[in-house]
DNA sequence: TTCAGTAGTTAACTAAAGGTTAGTAGTAAC
DNA sequence: GTTACTACTAACCTTTAGTTAACTACTGAA
């Protein structure tokens, strides 16, 4: 009789290690929930993540290599790039409704503590 | 008609963000799992997790602090410490499922890609 | 008495993440 | 002709995350 399932348990550590390392970080989903919300262009994700354009340009081009967006420019003038989900991003819906629920109530429940005190 | 939904982006930017503020990082989830899976012990734990002695020191009292976990001093000799997620926890186990199926399924992607090369 | 284990802490350091400011090259409005 | 917007990039700097090794204090086994 063990109280330990190491089996469970390595799985889910090795599922969680792979999330991250694809999506883990400040600022991945939160690129992902713009794109899929229907922001393409950089300047509106810009100001609507709150990132700095140094590292969004970073993120958009791994997100890209990665398989979770494209990025098409249509020669202007004026230029004008797109970035767009692709569908593989789809797979991810679940993960960020999930997420965003729990970080929800999660800062419900905070307020309630703070408040009560 | 707008492409694109502000209103729904900023509920889920703001979500993501309250998740990743208590949830986020490299390792509280992983502590999480192990704790989970009936694991209790520091020494256990970090070898479990692959993690250092000064992290899971560090990341255990933020959770502790946060309510995730509970921290037990057995007087001895020997002196043993438990850790034990707290009911609260139990609120992160469909995050924690759906996170991490979905790393099993992308690292099984990734595989079939650089196989089929 | 020496070696190993428990549960850490501390110091010294490196590496990764992220911010700030400035600048580029083009368009277009005032 | 100056200002502003788009989509960035480069240099510089700070902060956070993380590693390694040494050390504490106590227990128990060889």
């Amino acid at each position: 009789m063990e109280k330990v399932s190491k089996e469970t348990c390595k799985k889910r550590l090795k599922g969680i290690d792979d999330a991250l390392y694809a999506i883990g970080g400040k600022w991945k989903l939160k690129i992902i929930i713009a794109l899929i919300e229907g922001y393409t262009r950089f300047n509106e994700m810009q100001r609507t993540i709150g990132i700095s354009a140094k590292m969004l340009s970073l993120e958009l081009k791994e997100l890209e290599l990665n398989g979770f967006l494209t990025r098409e420019v249509h020669p202007g003038p004026p230029v004008v790039v797109e970035y767009k989900v692709t569908e593989y991003s789809d797979s991810l819906q679940e993960v960020l409704q999930v997420l965003s629920n729990w970080g929800e109530k999660h800062r419900e429940k905070i307020r309630q503590e703070r408040s009560g005190k």
